[in-house]
DNA sequence: TTGTGTTTTACGACCTCC
DNA sequence: GGAGGTCGTAAAACACAA
């Protein structure tokens, strides 16, 4: 803010609690006309510059708060959103303003604190969305992970049962030495591997990798 | 200096509550 | 019906990059 707009403030700010009856320019003019329905209004300002309510020398400024006033309005806004006509007119006097520019200071400042709650919400469900997906993802890599191990434990269960067929028909003998130890299983020469996430993958065998077209659609 | 985007002040229309 | 609320918007004031 330069200097000239600190003197305006000033000196509106002197005007107003000085003749704190008098009407400023921004006050609502008693008796204009009722609009019939959203009616583009003509500015204030324009208006009252035309009808020489400025004096007539056409000059006009909306007016800021000054500081002091809008941290006194700012307290009493953080004490209740809401605003009690005896408040209202208490509040009026003592910064001297009128009590319209309170109840409009005061419903402007109920939507900004509603639009910063919507922006806090919104980033925080915001956040929990992300937070679901990332979760997300992982279960997706680890259900393929499983998957994974399923397939090779099938694979590796029909070998078995392939080499114990094969093994059968050949040599009657080695059917009854199978029979026979049918007890004690197998201890094949799988390779011990890492699974990847540091977890021993008893069935893991790296040249199957290439045989996983048919899970394509689950990646 | 100027164009442009944002914030602040103000108001009209409409809604709700007592 | 009036008081006071929200919503949408105009326009002044302000900030800031080019």
């Amino acid at each position: 803010m330069n200097n000239q707009n600190v003197v305006d403030d000033h000196n509106l700010l002197l005007i107003s609690q000085l003749y704190p009856n008098v009407d400023t320019p921004l006050v609502p003019q008693q008796g204009e006309a009722k609009p019939a329905r959203r009616r583009r209004r003509k500015s204030k300002s324009v208006a009252v510059a035309e009808e020489g309510g400025d004096g007539g020398n056409g000059w006009f400024r909306k007016r800021k708060l000054s500081d002091e006033q809008v941290r006194m309005l700012e307290v009493n806004f953080e004490d209740d959103h809401k605003l009690e006509s005896e408040r209202k007119d208490r509040l009026a006097s003592e910064l001297g303003l009128d009590p319209r520019q309170v109840a409009v200071w005061f419903q402007n400042r109920r939507a900004r604190w509603k639009n910063k709650r919507l922006e806090d919400e919104y980033s925080k469900l915001k956040n929990a969305h992300e937070n679901v997906v990332v979760e997300k993802c992982r279960l997706d890599s680890e259900v393929l992970h499983l998957k994974e191990q399923l397939y090779d434990a099938e694979r590796e269960i029909q070998q078995l049962a392939q080499r114990v067929e094969s093994t059968s028909s050949n040599s009657p003998i080695s059917t009854v030495t199978v029979e026979a130890n049918q007890t004690t299983p197998f201890v094949w020469d799988y390779e011990v591997g890492d699974a990847g996430d540091g977890s021993e993958n008893l069935f893991y065998l790296p040249e199957y990798i290439d045989e996983f077209d048919w899970m394509s659609p689950f990646m």
